[in-house]
DNA sequence: GTTAGCATGTAACAAGTTACATGATTAG
DNA sequence: CTAATCATGTAACTTGTTACATGCTAAC
């Protein structure tokens, strides 16, 4: 029940309504955690009833803005701090690797080379959305910078494996 | 829906039952595509409803074993080489990086601990996995091995990321 | 005979996706 | 005035999880 924490970390920064909420879920946290329009409002309706977060103001067009409660920000560092991230790896990309041996070699290596250039283009398009940020000292800089740099690494890995397993098909 | 071509992967191999279905799941595909139990003798029924799988042979205890079609075969094809994965990336252990500013700073420090261990372990576990076959030279192993290749890359990968990131926060 | 493991099935629930539905406001 | 964007909500469906339920067979 992640979703859930990820809309509490985003209010832990700013108090934002469910459409803010969003167009963050679309930009930054898109490589990370994505979200649904519905699922989005389904689960603020659900953190407003279970005290978690609070309506602090209405604007225009029904917008409804949320801010995180006490009780919502015990429940975010609880969460930190004293459950562990299970490693649900499940992976449509490296599920197809086992089933390889179905294909011909050069269809296999056609899926291979289809990562390397997957891998390429998201390590690519990481340094670009790196290259326009202006990142600050503040927290939500500093630790989106962290991510970032995981996201660049893990399609340098990814590539080099890709590449690294296509010369093991013969 | 990758479930469904799992199955049809494994069962590519070598016709078998859903409790043999489940064991695979259980060690080999865990780390890659985690499946329940009745997720599994669910998603055979539905599979044999619609012809791309059948029952080849029923044992004791009610065993059904389930082989695959050539429509089977056809459809495994077509996933693999007509459809694209989507880097669906949700990861529980990146979201919570992104809100390590609400915790002290040495808070922060010890989740990142947590996810060198995380990785420490993860890899010592697969390279003992990876002793612990004998590889063939069979379609299974070669692409089992080039799975598991990925899985210490990722491990090694996300260790080094986690002891910088750590230094990152002052 | 009794325990471990083989073997399947289903019900209730939680989480995620897609589509539908509605309407207000602002900028050009 | 009209199109783009803001803004929310809900219904139907799919996928995945947890728990319950049942019974057979082989080995000791």
């Amino acid at each position: 029940m992640s979703l859930r924490h990820a809309l509490l970390g985003l209010l832990s920064e700013r108090p934002a309504s469910g459409y803010d909420l969003l167009k963050t879920f679309e930009t930054s946290l898109a490589n990370v955690w994505p979200a649904t329009q519905s699922q989005i409002y389904t689960e603020l309706t659900k953190l407003a009833g279970s005290g978690l977060i609070t309506v602090t103001a209405e604007g225009p067009r029904g917008r409804k803005e949320y801010a995180l409660t006490d009780d919502g920000m015990t429940e975010l560092r609880h969460w930190l701090t004293e459950t562990r991230p299970q490693r649900n790896t499940r992976s449509d990309v490296l599920l197809r690797v086992f089933f390889l041996g179905v294909l011909r070699p050069e269809q296999a290596r056609d899926y291979l080379s289809s990562l390397i250039e997957m891998s390429q283009e998201g390590y690519e398009q990481l340094r670009r959305l790196a290259d326009s940020i202006d990142w600050d000292d503040d927290n939500l800089s500093v630790h989106g910078r962290i991510a970032l740099e995981y996201g660049l690494r893990f399609n340098a890995m990814r590539r080099e494996w890709a590449e690294w397993a296509a010369e093991q098909i013969k």
